[in-house]
DNA sequence: CGACCGCTTGATCATAATCAAATTTTGTGG
DNA sequence: CCACAAAATTTGATTATGATCAAGCGGTCG
């Protein structure tokens, strides 16, 4: 299975992950980030509290479960995923995360982080002290509303999540996962039907119950039927329509 | 599969279903509901905005998906629970909610409800309108820490769900299931080993990503096994320790 | 160059779904 | 309170989906 892709409409995404002059008022995330309701006086009152670090290499943990919780951060560049590990040892990935998302909010109620966190590539990330964030949402209706927002939408897509693993085949959770990475690519004003799959075969299996073996697969079927074109880990998604049969879900 | 159990040390349960008179400051859930970190005065405040309703039949909806989302809700008595309808008609419980506990938060995030809320029994609700929950908590650090802390509680329990689904198999998916309702007793000081099921079989697997067939089977290889005693919807756990083992998980 | 890793493909097996039917429980009306 | 219908649950037989076991391929890095 290797039909080579010509190029890839890639992310030449650094937004600015070594400029240290960013801010959440020249971010060009800021329409799907933190900020989004925010008016441009209060997005620099934000803007102070959060620190930009720089770039973590693939593979390097953000944090992992059981450190004390003392932030939630935004995705600047790359893509992470959160993973909780069992106690017979297994890893779940519970999410992944790209530019402009939300991740560690699952530490607040224990004031300890529920899952890890690792960077499938070289990210950057903006952190949120979440005492500054709590205090400054006291005094910013928009922002307290906006954070309840992202908690909601959070438990909204674990729902989605959790519906897919109860009730959809191998089939239908892998094109839900393809359609769903390339609506985020999208919001990004990225290509939504060409992209490259920054997690791993194993990394999909896990987060969709799969095994490798299945997941693979699942997408030498869908490339033999001319649905998509899979070169490692560019997908070229040729018949969106298609894909979206196969998911058997809105997305 | 008829084990009569002698008698059922039962939710005599209605804290004061029918006393209008009740209010956070005397209700006997207020140490594990929203009221939790709040002083006494702070309770009074919180008070003032939560409305008491008349009990609901067995069958009736809280809410339905799509609704305009005004309140979320706290379970005073009974059961309920919470269920998506996928694209295709089916049904998915997302999840049951007993007295103390807190539903209605997935609709945060689109202002409409993201799933719908029935009763699984005769049930009463205390309705706390959103919009005045926010603004008492822009006042009262306490509140706005708690409901964060209840929202990231959610986050944190559907991931549990999720790793269940991804990773577990029927037997471990059941008896999860009983530790974790076992569990929600004894945190109302109800008899964590002899309670009633208030959802059916149906429920149950639909939840737990089973069939009905395969939930039954469970039930009756753990009665059989001498782990549990199963009279209907009666159970009585024998071997705590056993229901452990085959859950294979810390819950 | 060779070892390792990630991915793919094939063959076989196991778990839970599906199909089918009996049995119990519940609800309703007389 | 009983009779009957409808709904829920249990049990059995068979099947299907995806897991497991096994092997090979291709690329990368020391």
């Amino acid at each position: 299975m290797t039909a080579k892709l010509s190029s890839s409409a890639q992310e030449e995404f650094k937004p600015c992950s070594h400029d240290y002059r960013v801010n959440c008022s020249n971010c060009r995330l800021n329409s799907i980030c933190l900020p989004l309701t925010l008016e441009s006086d209060d997005i620099d009152q934000l803007d102070k509290i959060i620190q930009r670090s720089k770039p973590l290499q693939k593979g390097q943990h953000l944090y992992r479960e059981g450190d004390d919780f003392q932030s939630v951060y935004a995705v600047r560049s790359g893509t992470l995923k959160a993973y909780k590990t069992t106690d017979d040892g297994r890893e779940q990935v519970t999410g992944f995360y790209f530019p402009g998302e939300i991740l560690g909010m699952d530490g607040i109620s224990k004031n300890a982080h529920a899952s890890s966190a690792k960077t499938l590539e070289t990210s950057a990330v903006c952190e949120i002290p979440f005492a500054s964030l709590s205090k400054l949402s006291s005094l910013l209706p928009n922002l307290q509303h906006h954070f309840f927002q992202l908690m909601s939408q959070r438990i909204t897509e674990d729902q989605i999540l959790i519906t897919l693993l109860s009730k959809n085949s191998a089939d239908e959770r892998v094109a839900a996962l393809l359609l769903s990475i390339s609506s985020r690519n999208a919001r990004r004003k990225l290509s939504g039907t060409h992209f490259r799959l920054p997690m791993s075969r194993v990394d999909i299996g896990n987060y969709l119950g799969l095994t490798v073996e299945t997941v693979s697969r699942v997408f030498s079927r869908m490339q033999k039927m001319d649905m998509i074109r899979v070169d490692n880990k560019e997908i070229e998604i040729l018949d969106v329509a298609g894909v979206r049969t196969m998911a058997n879900i809105a997305v």
